[in-house]
DNA sequence: TGAACAAACCGTAACGGTTCAGAACACGGT
DNA sequence: ACCGTGTTCTGAACCGTTACGGTTTGTTCA
C-alpha cells in the first residue's frame, strides 16, 4: 500500500462518532448539513476525522443509502481504439463529459469488448443510467445495459422503444453529399466504410453485407449513398464498396489502394469516415493522382485535421452530440415521454472535391 | 422514466428470495456462486427474476459489501478539452482504458475544474483507486484523492512521497531535442510553452513564470530548454517564450505570430507540444515561410499527425504510459514499496528541421 | 450399521452510511 | 409558572448485498 498513515483499520463515521462521543447523525450532518450543528461541534469532528485519517463518508455506503451512483456510465462496446482514435468519437467523449462535469457527476468507461459475451462489468457498474455510443445493434452488453432499472439514451443508434436518442440523420447527411458528388458529374465511384459488423472483414463488402451491418451509422450512411446513386441512375451494384475493421487514417489509405487497385477508372472516394478519407488522400497522393482534379475524395464527421486537410465533408457537432446525450440523461429522472434529439449537419465543401477529369469522362460520354 | 415495466418499487434480491421461498443467500448464490446450489432451483430462481424484473444483484450493495467498488477514477484537473483535445492525452486516456477493460473494471473520469474548489467529485467517487493526469501540483483535487485511502498512481508529474509514478524523463527527452536543433546551429530561437499555471496567461512567459509552473511536464521542458541551450553559449533570458492557456492549433498559430511579430529573426521554433507546433506550420506557411529553410519548427510528444506531417519531435509512448498507470494502480493491492517507471522516448528528426538560413547566421558569424 | 463426507441450503451479522421523527435544553414573552 | 419556538443533538430504521459459519439431507463405504 502507497498511502502514508493508514491506519490497521479504516476510520469510519461510527468510529469517528465514539470517539468524540456524540451521534453518528452528528457527524453525518457536519459533513453533509453544517448548519445542523453547532460551529465550535463541528470544527472539532473535522479535527477529530483528520487526527484519526478519515477522509470523509464513505462513497460506497452513501450511494447505497441515497440511491445515487453520482456517475453516468458510457457503453463503448468497442475495440477502444475505434473510439479514442477518432476525433469524433472523442468529440462525443469530451461533450458527454463535459455535461457529466456540469452536473458534478462522474462518467464511468465500462468495458465490453466486442464479441466478448462478458456483460459482467455493464451489469456491474455503479451509474444512475448509461449513454450508449457506436455499438453494435445486437450486442449482449446494450441488452444488458436496457435490462438495469436506470435510465438509457442511445447515441447514433436507431431508436428503441421508449428509450431516448441523440443522433444526426445520416440518411439525410449523404445524402446531400452524395448529391454534391453526383451533381459534381461523377458516376463512377467507390466507397469506403468502416466496420460493418463484429467479424473482420478487410475486404470488398457485397449487397447483403452492407444491408446486414450491425452498425447503423454505416447502414444508414450506405444506405443513403445506395438511394442517391441509383436515383442518379448508377446501379449500386456496380459501385465497389471497402470496408475497414480498423480505423486508422492507414487503413483508410490501404482500403483506397484495394479499391483503386481493382476498380482505376473511379473518379471519386466516398468515405464513411473523415479518417479512411485522410488515408485515402494519403494513398492519391502516393499514386501520385491529383485531388481533385483526378480523384474527388469525401469524408464525414468533420474533425480538425480533415478541415486543416480542406477536406469535403459533412459535418457533425460532435460536441453537442455528446453533451445533449449527458444532459438527457441526466435530465431523466421524473420525465415520462421519451425524447429524441436530431442534430444539424452540415455539408462543408472544401478542395478535394471536383468534377471528374475530362479523360474518364469520354467513358460515359454519348 | 424510459424504463419499461418497471414496478413500483424495483425488486431485490430479499424479495426475490421471499416470492421463491429461499435464503438470499440462496438468490445470491445463484447470481455468484453458481456451484453452491442445484442447477434446477438456479434456473428457477433465474426464471422468477426474469418475472419480477431483477437484474441482478445491486452494484452499490454490493460494491459495498464487497469493499470493492470495480472502477477506478481518473483525476483530470483541466480544462477537458485540454484531455480531449490532445491526442497525446487521449493516448495516454486509451492505454488506461485497455487496462481497465483488461481487468474488467470501469474507468470514472472525475470532474474537478482547475481553480475549482469544490473537491466533493473527488470524494463522493464510488473508486478503488485514482490516476491522476496532467493536474497542477498544488491542486486541491490532488490533494483531495491523496486523502482517500484507496491507492494513488501519477502520471506526468514529480514522484510525491510514497505515491507510484508513471512518465518519462522529460528533462532529458527534451535536452535531446535542444541538443538536435543546437546542434543544427541554431542560436537565436523561440519557444511556445503550453499552460503553465491555471491563472491565464496568453502572452510571453518570463523567467520566474517559467519556473514557477504549476505544471510538471512544462517546467521539466523548459528548464531542460535552458540548461541546454545556456550550455551552448544562448543566454536564457533573450529566448522568448510565449505560452497558451488552451491548446488547440490554433492556439499554437497565434503564439507563433506573437512571437514571430516581435522576434523576425528567430530561425528555429521549439514547442512542447505537437499540437502548438502544428499551428506554428500553419502559420509559417501564412507568413510564406519555408519549413525548415527559414524556420525549423519542432514538436513533441510524436502524435499520428504531427508524423504525418513530417514534424521534427519527440515521440513518446503515451499508450503505454497509460497501460503502465492502470497497470501499476491494479496491481497495487498488496505491494508496499512504491513504482516509478520511466517510459522511454524517441527523437524523431522530420522534415521540419535543419540548419538555420545562411543570411541569419551572418549575425552571428565572426 | 454407522461413521465420514459431500452437496445443498440457511441465519445472522456485518458493510458504512443517511434520514426522520423526536428529545433535551435554552430563551424570551406573558 | 407556562407556553411557544428554536437550536442542537440522538435513536433507530433502513439501503441491498455478501461473508461466514453453520444445519440438513443423502450417499458411500468399511
Amino acid at each position: 500500500m502507497n498511502r502514508p498513515m493508514r491506519s490497521r483499520r479504516q476510520a469510519t463515521l461510527a468510529s469517528l462518532a465514539a470517539e468524540l462521543g456524540v451521534s453518528r447523525t452528528t457527524v453525518s450532518n457536519a459533513y453533509n448539513r453544517p448548519d445542523q450543528l453547532s460551529p465550535e461541534l463541528r470544527k472539532r469532528v473535522l479535527e477529530t476525522a483528520k487526527r484519526l485519517g478519515y477522509a470523509g463518508p464513505d462513497p460506497v455506503a452513501r450511494s447505497l443509502r441515497t440511491r445515487k451512483a453520482g456517475a453516468v456510465g458510457l457503453l463503448l462496446t468497442e475495440n477502444l481504439s475505434y473510439a479514442f482514435r477518432d476525433p469524433a468519437a472523442v468529440g462525443v467523449l469530451e461533450g458527454l463529459a463535459l455535461a457529466c462535469e456540469d452536473a458534478g457527476v462522474g462518467l464511468t468507461l465500462v468495458p465490453g469488448s466486442p464479441g466478448n459475451e462478458d456483460v459482467a462489468a455493464v451489469q456491474r457498474a455503479g451509474v444512475d443510467g448509461f449513454v450508449v455510443y457506436s455499438v453494435p445493434d445486437d450486442d449482449p452488453h446494450l441488452e444488458a445495459a436496457l435490462q438495469r432499472p436506470v435510465p438509457t439514451v442511445i447515441v447514433d443508434q436507431p431508436q428503441l422503444d421508449g428509450m431516448d436518442r441523440v443522433g444526426p440523420d445520416d440518411e439525410a447527411a449523404t445524402v446531400d453529399l452524395a448529391n454534391h458528388v453526383v451533381g459534381l458529374g461523377h458516376r463512377q465511384v467507390g466507397v469506403l466504410c468502416m466496420r460493418l459488423s463484429s467479424d473482420r472483414n478487410d475486404d470488398f463488402a457485397f449487397l447483403y453485407r452492407q444491408q446486414d451491418a450491425h452498425y447503423h451509422v454505416q447502414r444508414a450512411r450506405l444506405a443513403a449513398l445506395q438511394r442517391t446513386f441509383e436515383a442518379a441512375g448508377v446501379p449500386w451494384e456496380s459501385v465497389p464498396v471497402v470496408e475497414r475493421f480498423d480505423h486508422h487514417v492507414d487503413d483508410g489509405a490501404s482500403a483506397a489502394r484495394q479499391l483503386l487497385d481493382k476498380h482505376p477508372r473511379v473518379t471519386a472516394l466516398i468515405c464513411t469516415s473523415d479518417i479512411l478519407a485522410l488515408g485515402a488522400l494519403a494513398e492519391a497522393g502516393r499514386r501520385g493522382l491529383r485531388v481533385p482534379a483526378d480523384l474527388t475524395i469525401t469524408g464525414f464527421d468533420g474533425i480538425g485535421e480533415a478541415t486543416r486537410a480542406g477536406l469535403t465533408t459533412v459535418h457533425q457537432p460532435v460536441l453537442e452530440k455528446g453533451k445533449a446525450a449527458g444532459k438527457l440523461l441526466l435530465g431523466a429522472g421524473d420525465r415520462v415521454a421519451s425524447k429524441v434529439i436530431t442534430l444539424p449537419t452540415e455539408l462543408r465543401v472544401g478542395t478535394t472535391s471536383a468534377p471528374p477529369r475530362t479523360a474518364e469522362q469520354h467513358w460515359f460520354g454519348p
